[in-house]
DNA sequence: CTGAAAGCGCTTACAG
DNA sequence: CTGAAAGCGCTTACAG
């Protein structure tokens, strides 16, 4: 039989309510008590149950985690997973548990939604932005369920959200080529109706701006982010009677057609022609040299979502939309070293 | 207010045992009251309260996963997420959800488990078999508590696990092979030491065997999986004086590494040397033309292990060690065409 | 076929 | 500083 609070109760010589207050780190309970019920739950190795705790005290402690489940949605969206391990984290930290729905096999993803609000399971909802429908926006806005989404939704809401700022590693990605002293760059992004390739490209273009360098449309190419299309851009640019003396990849698929077309024209990286990518993730690794690149740190995202969360439950009036997670930068091979740090 | 099992109890006119027992499909009820209850549980709108269901019921509908879930671990090892996935797909379907335990940055990983079995958080268990050690498995034995191991633990013991077959996926290899008529093939693998590259090896040799070819000690390859040593392990066989036909890379890093040494052997890829993969993820689908691969289905395994969690919650004395997932083979271009299906 | 009542293991006003 | 008692919202023998 498992132990109750009874047990301990008995063992101590004291009532269940006063094991429940040592339990809760009540301040009104004598210093002379607390040690006599320690020694007991020590004794008999006493583990509350969650699931009485969570009835009487009416939280759950849990977290749900609303997100694409799918097959091979690990390899696609790599990213999302590393976000969830972030959130993880600052829940465990602080006693929650998190427990996964899946929005990606259902006709209305609000059912489970409304399940998880209205039976209860949780205390609050950290929804991945790939999953935001404005069914759900509705749903959890009447509610004025606790909530945080990751990635901002595709339209105008009053949810709360935090998101990388994209176009704020645009431009530390401009800062960087200007500290390299290259100030004839192009940039060879996704295609137009990309947003996170359009939030990067502005970011840099006007980061240059800033500095005074203005990017030719000849040194812009849009692609459908594949090596073929990737390679011909940059091999057309660099083939050009005014070829750039470096280029910004909006993604690592970009970055290998680049190189692609790099290796074939026989030009030394970074003596020749300089290279920068966005993401480490998944093919950085595989070029040489080992390219500098502008990472997000979306476990770190996580982890602020998580956090943000536990503000919310404290303080349900807390509000929040903001480009929050910072770019970093890891200095590779692929430029020319700064001149000092 | 939220509605509860009494409103709808008043609601339908009945008490609320019978409201209960009709939640719970019992086969006792009148057509008629089911009836007016139902009706009342739609009027009210009417979610059962989780947490009280699971209490009342000592039995929380709930599973535990436990891996690691630390930083850049969705990247490294994104199978462990798709088998998560699977897992989650099949208990989902049965009413139990998912719930994640981090072993990634504990003294003690045991600390959590016992937390998690005393606690009561869950009915049961499944483990990623990187994260089982043997105080793990100590602890889980003595408990008897409902478990299922992904992925066999490194050592002898009483745990219930599942495994891909990884000898079968070489015997698998091996076969496809012949079925082109190649019958000079080539292995390159990772170290000696590594269990999976082993195993496919094994599998692969003994495949070819069965058929009556014998691999020669020069078309076995042991590599550190980087594109360096691979590159030089194919480039050095393929300019040998009897190059294989066809040569199978045990994962995906070692194949660019020998696409490498084939590109710049300008040879032709199927007509002068042929290619087979272990693997999807993570570069098959950057290399041309496109692969000829052999794969595992690790979602599949999630949801088998999601099935067996559920039978043995059914059944608790349901033993299980198995080798369970069967490898599938995507046909490419890297290899000729098989006359007929 | 239906309902009254006990119970699941805690928490928390409230009284002392 | 401590304890008796009500209550969280269900399920389930048990009686009828």
């Amino acid at each position: 039989m498992p132990v109750t609070i009874h047990d301990v109760a008995k063992e101590a010589g004291v009532s269940t309510s006063t094991v429940s207050k040592v339990l809760n780190h009540w301040t009104t309970i004598s210093s002379d008590t607390t040690a006599r019920v320690n020694a007991a739950i020590i004794k008999l190795n006493y583990t509350p149950n969650a699931r009485a705790v969570s009835f009487a005290r009416k939280s759950t402690r849990n977290i749900v985690y609303l997100t694409s489940l799918g097959k091979d949605e690990a390899y696609r969206n790599p990213h999302m997973f590393d976000i969830m391990c972030g959130v993880h984290k600052e829940l465990t930290k602080h006693g929650y548990t998190l427990t996964l729905v899946d929005t990606s096999d259902e006709a209305f993803p609000g059912e489970s939604v409304h399940n998880v609000i209205d039976g209860k399971y949780s205390d609050g909802l950290i929804i991945h932005g790939s999953a935001v429908t404005k069914d759900l926006s509705k749903l959890i806005t009447e509610q004025d369920y606790p909530h945080i989404i990751i990635g901002h939704p595709g339209f105008e809401s009053n949810l709360c959200w935090i998101d990388p700022n994209h176009a704020l590693a645009g431009q530390f990605a401009a800062r960087h080529m200007l500290l390299c002293e290259y100030s004839s760059v192009a940039f060879i992004g996704g295609k137009k109706t990309d947003y996170i390739s359009t939030q990067r490209l502005k970011g840099f273009v006007g980061g240059m701006y800033d500095y005074g360098y203005y990017i030719p449309a000849s040194h812009i190419g849009y692609t459908d982010s594949s090596i073929t299309e990737s390679y011909e851009a940059a091999y057309s640019m660099l083939t050009d009677r005014r070829p750039p003396r470096a280029i910004v990849c909006e993604n690592n698929t970009i970055a290998l057609g680049v190189v692609k077309a790099i290796e074939n024209l026989s030009l030394k990286i970074p003596d020749e022609i300089a290279l920068l990518l966005f993401d480490v993730y998944p093919y950085s690794n595989i070029i040489f040299p080992k390219p500098t690149v502008i990472d997000i740190n979306v476990y770190d995202m996580g982890i602020q979502a998580g956090d943000i969360m536990l503000r919310k439950l404290k303080n349900p009036s807390l509000f929040v939309q903001s480009y929050t997670t910072l770019p970093i930068l890891i200095q590779g091979q692929s430029t020319q070293p700064l001149r000092k740090q």
